[in-house]
DNA sequence: CCTTGACCTGAAGTCAGGTTTAGGTTCTAT
DNA sequence: ATAGAACCTAAACCTGACTTCAGGTCAAGG
């Protein structure tokens, strides 16, 4: 079975020396072998690179990770507990995805903000301009980046 | 015209009040009135607020915010400047998507795998399957998720 | 009057996720 | 057999983004 270095892990993943050795430090390499105190690392330490990556952008925290690479060397009895993670982190993703929709509308629409500002040479007009009266293509954007704010208006009193 | 205090503003945002001085203390007020030592917020600040979270969102720091707030501030003379940062966070922001839709493949697989791993009781069969004999919703997540792993196999010799 | 609540400050503390340092050990090629 | 490259550890340090703390001001109500 093919082993690698901790130097050829970090060049074959771009990943600092010193974060593999801190991510072992953490307990994400549960089962890890050495010989003689150097680290060898295979396709398994490979395959959890992959899904610290995975996971680390889906939201979770080191120890969190550290719990999961447990349960996947602790074998069969914790399959459910493995899927149920991923069905969770599924949901975080998506709901990652729709804040980075609405940031992209509201980025969309400052971008024509100021498109239309540097034409007029001030923002005195495009401050004005209603939902209603703008282009087909922006007030979708408008209204997704500040969806929020219509009916929000007074929550500030009596809310029990 | 409508002032609010701190803590109206605090309520409104859903931000703690120290995260609001502290904002303030990072400069992302420039401009903030006050009277007799006291904050008064208005529709100006709460613009603000909209596009910090939006220009966090997008991967700024606080820094490079405070940048943004001061361009504000300057007037008309920076229009382009700030339209352009908005288009350099539009380019990260559709990056940022690309990766959370590979992660959400890669999630999606997992779940796939344990469900098989679930009903066979093992991963042994599972961990076998080639992309080739993968169901036909399986297969594009994994290609997905595992696309920079072909190509690359060989890439830490030679690369000159 | 005097207490209570909402505001203020500067400085220190916290937390996650690494990185750096200092001092050693082991491998590899000549 | 020896130099230099690549590895090791523990512990300190770093950064960003807040939060907490200790102590103080100020306006309004009982």
């Amino acid at each position: 079975m093919q082993m690698y270095t901790i130097g050829q892990m970090s060049d074959m993943f771009q990943i600092p020396i010193s974060t593999l050795r801190y991510y072992d430090r953490e307990g994400l390499f549960p089962g890890l072998e050495r010989t003689s105190g150097i680290r060898k690392f295979s396709e398994k330490e490979a395959e959890a690179l992959r899904v610290i990556d995975c996971l680390k952008r889906s939201g979770l925290e080191i120890r969190e990770i550290k719990t999961f690479m447990e349960w996947c060397a602790e074998g069969s009895s914790t399959y459910k507990q493995r899927r149920d993670l991923f069905v969770r982190q599924e949901e975080a993703v998506r709901e990652e995805m729709r804040r980075l929709e609405k940031t992209l509308a509201m980025i969309r629409y400052k971008q024509w903000y100021y498109e239309q500002a540097i034409k007029d040479g001030t923002e005195d007009r495009v401050r004005q301009i209603a939902p209603e009266e703008m282009p087909e293509d922006i007030r979708p954007l408008y209204e997704l980046a500040f969806e929020d704010m219509k009916t929000d208006r007074k929550q500030t009193e009596k809310d029990s």
